[in-house]
DNA sequence: TTGCATCTAACAACTCAGTTGCATCTAGTG
DNA sequence: CACTAGATGCAACTGAGTTGTTAGATGCAA
């Protein structure tokens, strides 16, 4: 083990490398341009089964792509822009993204449910929770979205 | 949501004036000090039918009871602690606050709703929606809270 | 391949909500 | 009335996210 492991160091090739190829291939059926940044970061995403923020995206990539912090705001939000991404609102001011799932519908972030670990603080997608739910609001109230959230431990940390 | 996107600016005899007697009984009923910043805040989130930022209510009671911003950010703190009061994570980093039902649960922000208007941008407590929601979650998670949070158009700007 | 208009990245400087440290003051008690 | 724990006010700080500007890539057309 590596000494003064506070937190977990990434791995000597990190996951994201191999996402590479598939990151190139999403971007490429965008109508804008093909930029490292944008590769990285997406692949990126692509290797998490969960949620990052852009600090954890900075982190993750700041040894074999070495990104400016501002870049990789302005490219999450791209991300979001053109419905490959969608954004998260944490409880602690920190957006956190994640990729959205290519079955779900067209506005994948609307209609569908996260799960935050009080234990790891990740954060997880449940797609197919609350679309069965139908809410009765009091009189007056409108709803065009529905967010849903949890809280609780998650499967890694039962 | 611009930040703060508030509506008009104050009556000349403000709403929270009449709530400050309630406000001082509710303070007595902790076992901690009444003091004028804190009836002043309560009086404040009580005369509200929706949640209220830090910076909503030192705007509110900038003309009769100018209040330290950091007073307001520490009384906020503490009537979600004593449970007077709980506070909600907007969509644009911004704390809110808002009463609690006193008919409610003894953990009232666990499972009951918010509803954020697209409109006024105000936000409201649905207390009574989502206690007869089951939801079946993937295997593995545990939740132990629930946050429901709607988006559209509320009562007063249909 | 080269030239070029346009889009994108990097850097610095900024905004803004929320926090911390500390000296001063005050509510409640005796 | 005096005393003290606890609250307030002020200043300085933190950290996520944004904006402006310049330099550098990218992709298309010639």
């Amino acid at each position: 083990m590596t000494p003064h492991a506070k937190t977990k160091a990434p791995p000597e090739t990190p996951a994201y490398l191999s996402r590479i190829p598939e990151a190139e291939a999403a971007i490429r059926r965008t109508a804008d341009r093909l930029t490292q940044p944008r590769v990285a970061v997406l692949a990126c995403l692509m290797s998490l089964d969960h949620a990052a923020s852009h600090f954890d995206v900075a982190q993750a990539l700041a040894k074999h792509h070495p990104i400016d912090r501002v870049t990789v705001y302005r490219v999450l939000e791209w991300l979001v822009e053109v419905g490959i991404a969608h954004r998260i609102a944490g409880d602690d001011r920190v957006w956190r993204f994640m990729i959205n799932d290519p079955n779900a519908s067209i506005v994948p972030h609307h209609q569908h449910a996260h799960f935050t670990c009080n234990t790891c603080g990740q954060t997880f997608c449940l797609d197919d929770v609350p679309n069965k739910l139908n809410f009765r609001l009091p009189v007056g109230f409108k709803p065009s979205e529905v967010d849903l959230k949890f809280r609780g431990l998650c499967l890694h940390c039962t």
